[in-house]
DNA sequence: AGTTTATAATTGTATTATACAACTAAATTA
DNA sequence: TAATTTAGTTGTATAATACAATTATAAACT
């Protein structure tokens, strides 16, 4: 048993899932970031998807909501905006900034990426039970709520 | 729903697991291979559990085990090695080969580093219900079992 | 109003993890 | 014994990132 705060946790569930967030964080970033499926990487995949999802934004803000730095974002973006994923929409009110919305270019490639990505994951999870699937979506978010703190 | 190979599958829950995913790994990379708890890497903190748990190995075994090129691994183990964590065993019947073990300073670093991520996955799930823990870790390494096909 | 400070974004530079290719030395095979 | 294969290293290139310097604009303060 592994004592903390007055609490006892069973260890061997704990070690368990330490070990095995490493194997499949170790095994995302070298396959994910790798092979791209299509003509998208990791973070472009993810920087679409926000704006898809969540509509325009500027690159501040992106880098907040993903932990990264603004540099960092304002390349990813310059990216996709060379390939007619992302496009400028100057602020009015302040001639520095500016969101990024998405084109119908990309709404179209980010979909088509989004389906691949869906398929394959559906390959791996379709022997499944249904309320297994249901359990280890709702605790990964349950689990990426707890590491926002 | 989602249909696929004759399974209806209920879509929602696959896009949740696909998003939560991504953010999981988006998160886990940037910051565990950045913000290095003490003085290992998420590499080498990986390269010492495999040898620490499951026994020396050479590079071609390891890369294979981590799916990374040999030459990936040869740097990280002569970075592990030069630090006195690592020691080679040469192979008695091949002149080219040896193997990687760890040393007692290798041990006690990577027991440190461990019980630090420990420390703080505990905290990031400590009010989670024992079953929700161990439900996690289980499907955790379903999941990951499921990658390896 | 004019100067200073703060802010949004870009660009320059360095670092790091990785893959691939070229290479070395040793073992195996023909 | 020569050719080939194998284990590992080293050279080189790439990509994602952070941090620092820079530019242009906006806001705040005399």
């Amino acid at each position: 048993m592994f004592v903390l705060r007055g609490y006892r946790m069973n260890e061997n569930h704990l070690e368990m899932i330490e070990l095995e967030l490493a194997i499949l964080i170790r095994r995302a970033t070298n396959l994910s970031s790798n092979k791209k499926l299509g003509s998208l990487d990791r973070s472009a995949y993810l920087l679409l998807r926000r704006i898809a999802n969540k509509g325009a934004a500027g690159v501040k803000l992106l880098a907040e909501e993903f932990m990264l730095d603004i540099s960092t974002i304002s390349r990813q973006a310059a990216s996709l905006e060379q390939k007619g994923f992302l496009y400028r929409i100057p602020d009015p009110l302040d001639g520095r900034s500016y969101k990024l919305d998405i084109t119908e270019l990309g709404k179209s490639v980010f979909k088509e990426h989004m389906e691949a990505r869906l398929k394959r994951l559906s390959e791996i999870i379709e022997e499944w039970p249904d309320e297994e699937r249901e359990v280890f979506g709702k605790l990964l978010k349950k689990f990426n709520e707890s590491l926002i703190l």
